[in-house]
RNA sequence: GUCCCGUUCGUCUAGCCCGGCCUAGGACACCAGGUUUUCAUCCUGGCGACAGGGGUUCGAAUCCCCUACGGGAUGCCA
Protein backbone atom coordinates (compact mmCIF):
# COMPACT_ATOMS: atom_id res chain seq x y z
CA UNK A 1 0.00 0.00 0.00
CA UNK A 2 1.31 3.26 -0.75
CA UNK A 3 1.62 5.18 2.40
CA UNK A 4 -0.97 7.37 3.21
CA UNK A 5 -3.09 5.73 1.13
CA UNK A 6 -7.19 4.37 1.55
CA UNK A 7 -7.16 0.64 1.56
CA UNK A 8 -9.93 0.14 -1.09
CA UNK A 9 -11.42 -3.70 -1.38
CA UNK A 10 -11.69 -4.62 -4.92
CA UNK A 11 -15.06 -6.49 -5.43
CA UNK A 12 -12.91 -9.31 -5.99
CA UNK A 13 -13.84 -12.53 -3.91
CA UNK A 14 -12.78 -15.88 -4.31
CA UNK A 15 -13.19 -18.49 -1.44
CA UNK A 16 -11.18 -21.79 -0.62
CA UNK A 17 -13.85 -24.80 0.27
CA UNK A 18 -12.58 -27.48 1.65
CA UNK A 19 -14.15 -30.47 2.93
CA UNK A 20 -13.29 -31.87 6.27
CA UNK A 21 -12.83 -35.81 5.24
CA UNK A 22 -9.79 -36.44 6.13
CA UNK A 23 -6.20 -34.52 6.40
CA UNK A 24 -5.20 -31.37 5.01
CA UNK A 25 -3.34 -31.77 1.60
CA UNK A 26 -0.72 -30.22 -0.04
CA UNK A 27 -2.83 -29.72 -3.07
CA UNK A 28 -5.49 -28.00 -1.15
CA UNK A 29 -3.03 -26.06 0.43
CA UNK A 30 -1.98 -24.71 -2.37
CA UNK A 31 -5.40 -24.16 -3.74
CA UNK A 32 -6.07 -22.26 -0.73
CA UNK A 33 -2.55 -20.84 -1.41
CA UNK A 34 -3.28 -19.63 -4.88
CA UNK A 35 -6.84 -17.91 -4.22
CA UNK A 36 -5.44 -16.55 -0.78
CA UNK A 37 -2.62 -14.39 -3.40
CA UNK A 38 -4.58 -13.63 -5.37
CA UNK A 39 -7.39 -11.87 -2.85
CA UNK A 40 -4.46 -10.00 -1.69
CA UNK A 41 -2.97 -9.21 -4.76
CA UNK A 42 -6.35 -7.42 -5.83
CA UNK A 43 -7.30 -6.35 -2.32
CA UNK A 44 -10.23 -8.76 -2.92
CA UNK A 45 -11.72 -10.77 -0.06
CA UNK A 46 -10.73 -14.51 0.94
CA UNK A 47 -13.84 -16.46 2.12
CA UNK A 48 -13.13 -20.42 3.89
CA UNK A 49 -15.94 -22.31 3.46
CA UNK A 50 -16.53 -25.97 4.79
CA UNK A 51 -18.17 -28.22 2.38
CA UNK A 52 -19.20 -30.71 4.91
CA UNK A 53 -22.52 -31.86 3.02
CA UNK A 54 -21.61 -35.74 3.69
CA UNK A 55 -22.20 -36.06 7.00
CA UNK A 56 -21.03 -39.66 7.01
CA UNK A 57 -17.26 -38.81 6.39
CA UNK A 58 -16.75 -35.42 8.19
CA UNK A 59 -15.78 -35.04 11.94
CA UNK A 60 -15.16 -31.89 13.87
CA UNK A 61 -11.45 -33.03 14.23
CA UNK A 62 -10.62 -32.66 10.47
CA UNK A 63 -12.22 -29.44 10.48
CA UNK A 64 -10.10 -28.11 13.58
CA UNK A 65 -7.17 -29.49 11.34
CA UNK A 66 -7.92 -27.33 8.25
CA UNK A 67 -7.88 -24.17 10.63
CA UNK A 68 -4.65 -25.25 12.28
CA UNK A 69 -2.90 -25.93 8.87
CA UNK A 70 -4.04 -22.71 6.75
CA UNK A 71 -2.86 -20.74 9.84
CA UNK A 72 0.07 -22.44 10.85
CA UNK A 73 0.35 -21.47 6.39
CA UNK A 74 -0.34 -18.08 7.48
CA UNK A 75 -3.53 -17.53 5.19
CA UNK A 76 -5.65 -15.69 6.90
CA UNK A 77 -9.09 -15.70 5.75
CA UNK A 78 -11.50 -12.39 5.81
CA UNK A 79 -14.59 -14.31 6.07
CA UNK A 80 -15.89 -17.95 7.52
CA UNK A 81 -15.72 -19.75 10.65
CA UNK A 82 -14.55 -18.45 13.57
CA UNK A 83 -14.30 -14.68 12.02
CA UNK A 84 -17.80 -14.33 10.85
CA UNK A 85 -18.87 -12.31 7.51
CA UNK A 86 -22.27 -10.96 5.52
CA UNK A 87 -22.77 -13.88 3.84
CA UNK A 88 -23.13 -16.86 6.43
CA UNK A 89 -23.65 -19.47 7.79
CA UNK A 90 -19.99 -20.81 6.05
CA UNK A 91 -20.45 -24.46 6.75
CA UNK A 92 -22.50 -25.90 4.35
CA UNK A 93 -24.46 -27.97 7.03
CA UNK A 94 -26.22 -25.10 8.34
CA UNK A 95 -27.00 -23.63 4.74
CA UNK A 96 -30.59 -25.91 4.14
CA UNK A 97 -32.71 -23.88 3.80
CA UNK A 98 -30.93 -21.66 1.56
CA UNK A 99 -30.70 -24.70 -0.62
CA UNK A 100 -34.02 -25.68 -0.36
CA UNK A 101 -34.66 -22.01 -1.35
CA UNK A 102 -32.37 -22.14 -4.84
CA UNK A 103 -33.70 -25.61 -5.29
CA UNK A 104 -37.41 -24.51 -5.41
CA UNK A 105 -35.82 -21.94 -8.48
CA UNK A 106 -35.21 -24.24 -10.32
CA UNK A 107 -38.12 -26.75 -9.42
CA UNK A 108 -40.39 -23.94 -10.40
CA UNK A 109 -38.45 -23.91 -13.78
CA UNK A 110 -38.98 -27.18 -14.74
CA UNK A 111 -35.37 -28.73 -14.57
CA UNK A 112 -35.71 -31.22 -11.44
CA UNK A 113 -37.60 -34.50 -11.06
CA UNK A 114 -37.54 -37.04 -8.25
CA UNK A 115 -36.44 -40.78 -9.60
CA UNK A 116 -35.17 -43.43 -6.73
CA UNK A 117 -36.06 -41.07 -4.18
CA UNK A 118 -32.81 -38.19 -4.74
CA UNK A 119 -34.01 -35.07 -6.84
CA UNK A 120 -32.05 -34.71 -10.29
CA UNK A 121 -31.41 -31.74 -12.13
CA UNK A 122 -33.32 -31.92 -16.30
CA UNK A 123 -30.76 -31.26 -18.94
CA UNK A 124 -32.36 -29.62 -21.94
CA UNK A 125 -31.73 -31.44 -25.17
CA UNK A 126 -32.55 -34.11 -27.25
CA UNK A 127 -32.80 -37.98 -25.14
CA UNK A 128 -31.46 -40.89 -26.35
CA UNK A 129 -30.34 -44.24 -25.07
CA UNK A 130 -26.91 -45.67 -24.95
CA UNK A 131 -24.64 -48.34 -23.75
CA UNK A 132 -22.33 -46.69 -21.22
CA UNK A 133 -18.75 -48.03 -21.28
CA UNK A 134 -17.50 -46.98 -18.07
CA UNK A 135 -21.34 -47.58 -16.24
CA UNK A 136 -21.26 -50.92 -18.20
CA UNK A 137 -25.12 -50.75 -18.74
CA UNK A 138 -27.71 -49.08 -21.05
CA UNK A 139 -28.13 -44.98 -19.80
CA UNK A 140 -30.43 -42.59 -21.01
CA UNK A 141 -28.84 -39.64 -22.32
CA UNK A 142 -28.97 -36.05 -23.30
CA UNK A 143 -27.47 -34.16 -26.38
CA UNK A 144 -27.38 -30.81 -24.05
CA UNK A 145 -25.47 -27.49 -25.55
CA UNK A 146 -21.93 -27.25 -24.88
CA UNK A 147 -21.20 -25.09 -21.88
CA UNK A 148 -18.48 -22.22 -22.33
CA UNK A 149 -16.24 -22.19 -19.28
CA UNK A 150 -14.02 -18.95 -19.42
CA UNK A 151 -10.93 -20.12 -17.61
CA UNK A 152 -7.85 -17.54 -17.03
CA UNK A 153 -5.30 -20.52 -17.12
CA UNK A 154 -6.88 -23.13 -19.98
CA UNK A 155 -8.53 -20.77 -21.98
CA UNK A 156 -12.12 -21.05 -23.16
CA UNK A 157 -13.23 -24.45 -22.66
CA UNK A 158 -16.26 -25.94 -24.04
CA UNK A 159 -17.55 -29.16 -22.93
CA UNK A 160 -20.84 -31.05 -22.81
CA UNK A 161 -22.73 -32.64 -20.18
CA UNK A 162 -24.69 -35.95 -21.42
CA UNK A 163 -26.60 -37.13 -18.14
CA UNK A 164 -28.91 -35.99 -15.96
CA UNK A 165 -26.90 -35.66 -12.25
CA UNK A 166 -28.46 -35.39 -8.73
CA UNK A 167 -28.34 -32.48 -6.71
CA UNK A 168 -30.09 -33.90 -3.60
CA UNK A 169 -29.59 -37.57 -2.24
CA UNK A 170 -32.74 -39.59 -1.06
CA UNK A 171 -31.59 -39.14 1.95
CA UNK A 172 -32.45 -35.03 2.03
CA UNK A 173 -29.03 -33.83 1.68
CA UNK A 174 -27.72 -31.70 -1.17
CA UNK A 175 -25.12 -32.67 -3.44
CA UNK A 176 -21.65 -31.03 -3.83
CA UNK A 177 -22.33 -29.51 -7.39
CA UNK A 178 -25.81 -28.37 -6.36
CA UNK A 179 -24.02 -26.46 -2.61
CA UNK A 180 -21.07 -25.27 -4.79
CA UNK A 181 -22.58 -23.30 -7.12
CA UNK A 182 -25.89 -22.12 -4.62
CA UNK A 183 -23.11 -20.47 -2.78
CA UNK A 184 -20.76 -19.32 -5.07
CA UNK A 185 -23.63 -17.44 -6.46
CA UNK A 186 -25.43 -16.47 -2.62
CA UNK A 187 -21.67 -15.15 -1.22
CA UNK A 188 -21.45 -13.53 -4.99
CA UNK A 189 -18.25 -15.32 -5.56
CA UNK A 190 -16.37 -13.69 -8.68
CA UNK A 191 -13.29 -15.90 -9.17
CA UNK A 192 -13.58 -19.61 -8.96
CA UNK A 193 -9.71 -21.33 -8.22
CA UNK A 194 -9.28 -24.94 -7.80
CA UNK A 195 -7.71 -27.82 -8.84
CA UNK A 196 -7.66 -29.21 -12.61
CA UNK A 197 -9.59 -32.27 -11.42
CA UNK A 198 -12.91 -29.89 -10.49
CA UNK A 199 -12.61 -28.89 -14.87
CA UNK A 200 -14.87 -32.00 -16.38
CA UNK A 201 -16.80 -30.73 -13.44
CA UNK A 202 -17.11 -27.31 -14.62
CA UNK A 203 -19.99 -28.12 -17.41
CA UNK A 204 -21.97 -29.68 -14.89
CA UNK A 205 -21.42 -25.98 -12.60
CA UNK A 206 -22.25 -24.22 -15.11
CA UNK A 207 -25.60 -25.62 -16.85
CA UNK A 208 -26.34 -24.89 -12.74
CA UNK A 209 -25.26 -21.31 -13.19
CA UNK A 210 -27.34 -21.02 -16.30
CA UNK A 211 -30.09 -22.55 -15.26
CA UNK A 212 -30.47 -20.32 -12.14
CA UNK A 213 -30.18 -17.33 -14.91
CA UNK A 214 -26.52 -16.46 -13.47
CA UNK A 215 -23.72 -15.84 -15.89
CA UNK A 216 -20.93 -18.12 -14.22
CA UNK A 217 -17.61 -16.50 -12.66
CA UNK A 218 -14.26 -16.58 -13.98
CA UNK A 219 -12.95 -19.93 -13.28
CA UNK A 220 -9.08 -20.55 -12.84
CA UNK A 221 -8.42 -24.15 -13.20
CA UNK A 222 -4.57 -24.66 -11.72
CA UNK A 223 -2.26 -28.07 -12.42
CA UNK A 224 -2.33 -30.76 -10.12
CA UNK A 225 0.62 -31.72 -7.76
CA UNK A 226 1.70 -34.97 -8.70
CA UNK A 227 3.14 -37.86 -6.75
CA UNK A 228 7.56 -38.00 -6.94
CA UNK A 229 7.35 -41.44 -7.86
CA UNK A 230 5.01 -43.10 -9.79
CA UNK A 231 2.54 -42.16 -11.25
CA UNK A 232 -1.24 -40.02 -10.73
CA UNK A 233 -1.83 -36.88 -8.34
CA UNK A 234 -0.67 -36.79 -5.09
CA UNK A 235 -3.01 -38.70 -2.64
CA UNK A 236 -2.72 -38.48 1.40
CA UNK A 237 -1.10 -41.67 1.54
CA UNK A 238 2.30 -40.37 -0.11
CA UNK A 239 5.20 -39.04 1.71
CA UNK A 240 4.95 -35.57 2.17
CA UNK A 241 1.51 -35.09 1.31
CA UNK A 242 0.33 -33.79 4.53
CA UNK A 243 0.49 -30.54 5.85
CA UNK A 244 1.29 -31.71 9.45
CA UNK A 245 4.22 -33.64 8.15
CA UNK A 246 5.91 -30.13 7.71
CA UNK A 247 4.53 -29.05 11.10
CA UNK A 248 5.63 -32.37 12.87
CA UNK A 249 9.31 -32.33 10.97
CA UNK A 250 9.60 -28.25 12.27
CA UNK A 251 10.00 -26.96 8.73
CA UNK A 252 9.47 -22.90 8.40
CA UNK A 253 6.02 -22.24 7.40
CA UNK A 254 7.11 -19.65 5.20
CA UNK A 255 9.74 -21.90 3.23
CA UNK A 256 6.56 -24.53 2.79
CA UNK A 257 4.64 -21.49 1.67
CA UNK A 258 7.05 -20.42 -0.63
CA UNK A 259 8.16 -23.42 -2.44
CA UNK A 260 4.20 -24.31 -2.44
CA UNK A 261 3.68 -20.63 -4.87
CA UNK A 262 6.59 -21.99 -7.07
CA UNK A 263 5.27 -25.09 -7.87
CA UNK A 264 2.87 -23.80 -10.24
CA UNK A 265 3.71 -20.41 -10.27
CA UNK A 266 6.51 -18.18 -11.13
CA UNK A 267 7.63 -14.70 -11.38
CA UNK A 268 8.96 -15.11 -15.17
CA UNK A 269 12.05 -14.29 -13.64
CA UNK A 270 14.97 -16.52 -12.12
CA UNK A 271 13.78 -15.79 -8.39
CA UNK A 272 12.71 -18.48 -6.45
CA UNK A 273 13.04 -17.91 -2.95
CA UNK A 274 11.24 -14.62 -2.26
CA UNK A 275 9.45 -12.77 -0.01
CA UNK A 276 5.57 -13.41 0.29
CA UNK A 277 5.15 -9.48 -0.08
CA UNK A 278 6.84 -9.23 -3.69
CA UNK A 279 4.99 -12.50 -4.22
CA UNK A 280 1.30 -10.75 -3.72
CA UNK A 281 2.39 -8.10 -5.68
CA UNK A 282 3.31 -10.25 -8.76
CA UNK A 283 0.85 -12.70 -8.42
CA UNK A 284 -1.52 -13.19 -11.14
CA UNK A 285 -3.03 -15.54 -13.90
CA UNK A 286 -0.23 -15.50 -16.37
CA UNK A 287 2.25 -16.53 -14.24
CA UNK A 288 0.08 -19.94 -13.37
CA UNK A 289 1.68 -22.55 -15.27
CA UNK A 290 -0.44 -25.28 -17.67
CA UNK A 291 0.66 -28.53 -16.91
CA UNK A 292 1.36 -30.55 -13.68
CA UNK A 293 3.87 -30.08 -11.39
CA UNK A 294 5.81 -33.48 -9.69
CA UNK A 295 6.44 -32.73 -5.81
CA UNK A 296 10.31 -32.48 -4.67
CA UNK A 297 10.86 -32.90 -1.19
CA UNK A 298 14.81 -32.40 -1.69
CA UNK A 299 13.56 -28.96 -3.35
CA UNK A 300 11.26 -28.18 -0.14
CA UNK A 301 13.87 -28.85 1.97
CA UNK A 302 16.32 -26.76 0.22
CA UNK A 303 13.54 -23.30 0.43
CA UNK A 304 13.19 -25.02 3.94
CA UNK A 305 16.84 -24.83 4.88
CA UNK A 306 17.51 -21.64 2.93
CA UNK A 307 14.91 -20.08 5.54
CA UNK A 308 16.39 -21.38 8.15
CA UNK A 309 20.15 -20.14 7.69
CA UNK A 310 18.20 -16.73 7.28
CA UNK A 311 16.61 -17.13 10.87
CA UNK A 312 18.13 -14.06 13.60
CA UNK A 313 19.80 -15.83 16.01
CA UNK A 314 17.39 -15.01 18.72
CA UNK A 315 14.77 -16.39 16.52
CA UNK A 316 16.49 -19.16 16.02
CA UNK A 317 16.84 -19.73 19.76
CA UNK A 318 13.38 -19.60 20.43
CA UNK A 319 12.08 -21.86 17.89
CA UNK A 320 14.89 -24.30 19.26
CA UNK A 321 14.23 -24.14 22.68
CA UNK A 322 11.30 -25.79 22.22
CA UNK A 323 12.53 -28.48 19.97
CA UNK A 324 15.73 -29.34 22.19
CA UNK A 325 13.33 -29.74 25.25
CA UNK A 326 11.27 -31.96 23.79
CA UNK A 327 14.23 -34.30 22.94
CA UNK A 328 15.60 -33.83 26.19
CA UNK A 329 18.65 -32.07 25.20
CA UNK A 330 17.82 -29.55 27.43
CA UNK A 331 15.42 -28.13 30.54
CA UNK A 332 14.73 -25.28 32.26
CA UNK A 333 18.26 -24.97 34.28
CA UNK A 334 19.82 -25.24 30.71
CA UNK A 335 22.30 -21.86 31.68
CA UNK A 336 20.74 -19.10 28.67
CA UNK A 337 24.41 -17.67 28.17
CA UNK A 338 25.59 -21.05 27.50
CA UNK A 339 22.72 -22.16 25.29
CA UNK A 340 22.90 -19.14 23.11
CA UNK A 341 27.13 -19.45 22.77
CA UNK A 342 25.71 -23.22 21.59
CA UNK A 343 23.76 -21.71 18.73
CA UNK A 344 25.83 -18.94 17.39
CA UNK A 345 28.63 -21.73 16.95
CA UNK A 346 26.31 -23.98 15.46
CA UNK A 347 24.11 -21.55 13.16
CA UNK A 348 25.96 -22.15 9.52
CA UNK A 349 25.74 -25.54 10.30
CA UNK A 350 22.05 -25.47 10.87
CA UNK A 351 19.74 -26.87 7.88
CA UNK A 352 16.94 -27.73 9.93
CA UNK A 353 14.86 -27.65 12.73
CA UNK A 354 14.31 -30.98 13.02
CA UNK A 355 18.14 -32.12 13.17
CA UNK A 356 18.83 -30.04 16.09
CA UNK A 357 18.49 -32.45 18.65
CA UNK A 358 20.97 -34.87 16.86
CA UNK A 359 23.33 -32.03 15.87
CA UNK A 360 23.40 -30.89 18.95
CA UNK A 361 23.43 -32.91 22.13
CA UNK A 362 26.21 -33.77 23.20
CA UNK A 363 26.49 -29.84 24.22
CA UNK A 364 24.16 -29.85 26.72
CA UNK A 365 24.92 -34.24 27.92
CA UNK A 366 27.34 -36.71 28.86
CA UNK A 367 25.71 -39.99 27.50
CA UNK A 368 25.44 -39.06 23.72
CA UNK A 369 25.98 -42.27 21.53
CA UNK A 370 29.28 -42.64 19.31
CA UNK A 371 27.52 -43.00 15.96
CA UNK A 372 29.35 -46.08 14.21
CA UNK A 373 29.22 -44.79 10.23
CA UNK A 374 31.66 -41.86 12.41
CA UNK A 375 33.83 -43.95 13.58
CA UNK A 376 34.22 -46.16 10.67
CA UNK A 377 35.18 -42.92 8.83
CA UNK A 378 37.67 -41.81 11.35
CA UNK A 379 39.24 -44.86 12.01
CA UNK A 380 39.66 -45.80 8.42
CA UNK A 381 43.28 -44.43 8.41
CA UNK A 382 46.37 -43.30 10.24
CA UNK A 383 46.51 -44.00 13.88
CA UNK A 384 43.28 -41.72 15.31
CA UNK A 385 44.10 -43.47 19.20
CA UNK A 386 48.12 -42.07 19.05
CA UNK A 387 47.16 -38.62 18.02
CA UNK A 388 44.29 -38.59 20.90
CA UNK A 389 46.71 -39.58 23.07
CA UNK A 390 49.59 -38.01 22.13
CA UNK A 391 47.60 -34.37 22.32
CA UNK A 392 46.34 -35.08 25.65
CA UNK A 393 48.94 -34.25 27.49
CA UNK A 394 49.62 -30.94 25.93
CA UNK A 395 46.00 -30.19 25.75
CA UNK A 396 45.58 -30.94 30.03
CA UNK A 397 48.75 -28.44 30.67
CA UNK A 398 46.90 -25.29 28.42
CA UNK A 399 45.31 -22.89 30.69
CA UNK A 400 44.63 -20.08 28.29
CA UNK A 401 41.11 -22.14 26.66
CA UNK A 402 40.57 -20.12 23.86
CA UNK A 403 40.33 -21.03 20.27
CA UNK A 404 43.86 -19.66 19.17
CA UNK A 405 45.39 -21.71 21.49
CA UNK A 406 43.65 -24.65 21.52
CA UNK A 407 44.72 -24.69 17.15
CA UNK A 408 48.14 -23.43 18.56
CA UNK A 409 48.34 -26.61 20.97
CA UNK A 410 47.57 -29.09 18.02
CA UNK A 411 49.90 -27.27 15.51
CA UNK A 412 52.62 -27.47 18.51
CA UNK A 413 51.78 -31.79 19.25
CA UNK A 414 51.56 -32.04 15.45
CA UNK A 415 55.24 -30.72 14.33
CA UNK A 416 56.66 -32.19 17.32
CA UNK A 417 55.37 -36.04 16.36
CA UNK A 418 55.69 -35.02 12.71
CA UNK A 419 52.04 -35.18 11.69
CA UNK A 420 49.43 -32.84 10.24
CA UNK A 421 47.34 -31.22 12.56
CA UNK A 422 44.47 -32.62 10.40
CA UNK A 423 45.58 -36.12 11.47
CA UNK A 424 44.24 -34.90 15.09
CA UNK A 425 41.04 -32.94 14.03
CA UNK A 426 38.16 -36.07 13.39
CA UNK A 427 39.22 -37.80 16.14
CA UNK A 428 38.79 -34.97 18.35
CA UNK A 429 35.42 -34.39 17.18
CA UNK A 430 34.43 -37.98 17.53
CA UNK A 431 35.10 -38.18 20.81
CA UNK A 432 33.88 -35.15 22.38
CA UNK A 433 30.63 -35.58 19.89
CA UNK A 434 30.85 -39.15 18.85
CA UNK A 435 29.97 -37.86 15.27
CA UNK A 436 32.14 -37.43 12.37
CA UNK A 437 30.71 -33.69 11.57
CA UNK A 438 29.09 -30.28 12.87
CA UNK A 439 29.98 -26.64 13.84
CA UNK A 440 33.79 -25.83 13.60
CA UNK A 441 35.98 -27.42 15.56
CA UNK A 442 37.77 -24.91 17.80
CA UNK A 443 34.31 -23.15 18.59
CA UNK A 444 33.39 -26.40 19.64
CA UNK A 445 35.82 -27.34 21.90
CA UNK A 446 36.37 -23.66 23.39
CA UNK A 447 32.22 -23.63 23.92
CA UNK A 448 32.05 -27.01 25.53
CA UNK A 449 34.87 -25.62 28.08
CA UNK A 450 38.76 -27.78 28.75
CA UNK A 451 36.71 -29.58 31.97
CA UNK A 452 34.52 -31.48 29.94
CA UNK A 453 36.68 -31.65 26.59
CA UNK A 454 39.41 -33.65 28.94
CA UNK A 455 37.06 -35.76 30.62
CA UNK A 456 35.46 -37.19 27.07
CA UNK A 457 38.86 -37.51 25.40
CA UNK A 458 39.73 -39.80 28.62
CA UNK A 459 36.49 -41.87 28.69
CA UNK A 460 37.03 -42.21 25.12
CA UNK A 461 40.49 -43.80 25.31
CA UNK A 462 39.55 -45.89 28.28
CA UNK A 463 36.93 -47.12 25.96
CA UNK A 464 39.01 -47.64 22.64
CA UNK A 465 41.94 -48.92 24.37
C1' G B 1 -14.92 -46.60 -24.10
C1' U B 2 -16.21 -41.28 -24.14
C1' C B 3 -15.13 -36.28 -22.88
C1' C B 4 -11.70 -32.44 -21.06
C1' C B 5 -6.65 -30.65 -20.07
C1' G B 6 -1.54 -30.99 -20.87
C1' U B 7 3.76 -32.29 -23.10
C1' U B 8 11.28 -27.55 -22.67
C1' C B 9 17.28 -30.83 -18.74
C1' G B 10 15.89 -36.55 -13.68
C1' U B 11 12.65 -32.52 -11.08
C1' C B 12 10.68 -27.19 -10.66
C1' U B 13 10.82 -23.60 -14.43
C1' A B 14 12.34 -19.02 -18.22
C1' G B 15 11.54 -18.48 -23.40
C1' C B 16 5.91 -19.65 -26.58
C1' C B 17 0.57 -15.31 -26.77
C1' C B 18 3.53 -10.79 -30.38
C1' G B 19 8.41 -16.70 -35.21
C1' G B 20 14.80 -14.55 -35.88
C1' C B 21 18.43 -11.63 -29.78
C1' C B 22 18.12 -19.68 -28.22
C1' U B 23 25.18 -22.43 -29.80
C1' A B 24 17.51 -22.85 -25.20
C1' G B 25 18.70 -19.29 -19.47
C1' G B 26 18.02 -20.17 -13.99
C1' A B 27 17.11 -23.39 -9.62
C1' C B 28 17.07 -28.32 -7.01
C1' A B 29 19.50 -32.93 -7.42
C1' C B 30 23.90 -35.32 -9.15
C1' C B 31 29.32 -35.30 -10.49
C1' A B 32 34.30 -32.97 -10.43
C1' G B 33 37.79 -29.30 -8.78
C1' G B 34 38.98 -25.33 -5.32
C1' U B 35 38.65 -22.79 -0.42
C1' U B 36 38.59 -24.50 4.67
C1' U B 37 41.45 -26.83 10.78
C1' U B 38 37.73 -32.31 10.05
C1' C B 39 32.46 -32.89 8.24
C1' A B 40 29.37 -29.34 6.36
C1' U B 41 29.11 -24.43 4.32
C1' C B 42 30.97 -21.54 0.37
C1' C B 43 33.08 -20.80 -4.69
C1' U B 44 34.06 -22.57 -9.73
C1' G B 45 33.04 -25.92 -13.46
C1' G B 46 30.47 -30.22 -15.59
C1' C B 47 26.31 -33.30 -16.82
C1' G B 48 21.61 -32.48 -18.87
C1' A B 49 15.75 -30.82 -22.44
C1' C B 50 12.33 -28.12 -27.03
C1' A B 51 7.81 -36.04 -27.14
C1' G B 52 7.62 -37.82 -32.58
C1' G B 53 6.01 -36.80 -37.55
C1' G B 54 4.05 -33.63 -41.12
C1' G B 55 3.04 -28.71 -42.72
C1' U B 56 3.31 -22.84 -43.01
C1' U B 57 7.76 -19.67 -43.50
C1' C B 58 13.78 -17.03 -45.95
C1' G B 59 13.58 -18.70 -40.77
C1' A B 60 9.79 -22.51 -35.62
C1' A B 61 10.90 -24.37 -28.85
C1' U B 62 7.62 -20.45 -30.53
C1' C B 63 1.95 -20.79 -35.57
C1' C B 64 -1.31 -25.16 -37.74
C1' C B 65 -2.47 -30.55 -38.16
C1' C B 66 -1.77 -35.68 -36.84
C1' U B 67 0.24 -39.44 -33.69
C1' A B 68 2.20 -40.97 -29.15
C1' C B 69 2.50 -40.32 -24.14
C1' G B 70 0.92 -38.14 -19.35
C1' G B 71 -3.04 -36.22 -16.21
C1' G B 72 -8.17 -35.57 -14.94
C1' A B 73 -13.41 -36.59 -15.19
C1' U B 74 -17.08 -40.07 -16.13
C1' G B 75 -20.43 -41.36 -7.79
C1' C B 76 -27.05 -40.33 -4.38
C1' C B 77 -17.52 -38.38 -2.60
C1' A B 78 -15.89 -33.46 -2.61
Amino acid sequence: MVKGSILIMSNVRVRFAPSPTGFFHIGSARTALFNWLYARHTNGTFILRIEDTDKERNSDEFLQVIYNSLRWLGLDWDEGPQVGGDYGPYLQSQRNDIYQKYLKILADKGRTYEKDGAIWFKLEGERYTEYDEFAKKDIEKVRAKPQLIHDMIRGDVERAEDRDFVIYRANGEPVFHFVNVVDDIAMKITHVIRGEDHLSNTSKHCELFRAFGVEPPVFAHIPLILKQEGSGKMSKRDRGALIEEYQKDHYLPAAVRNYLCMLGWSPKDDREIMDIGEIIELFDFPGIQQKNARFDEKKMAFFNSEYVKALPLETLAWLARPILTEAGSITENTDEDYFQEVLMVAKPKISSLKDLPALLCYFFNENYATVEDAKNRVFKKGDPIARLTEALPALERLNDWTEDSIHAVYDAVASEKGQKNTDYFPVTRLAVSGLAGGPDLMPTLRVLGKEKVIARIRNFLEKNK
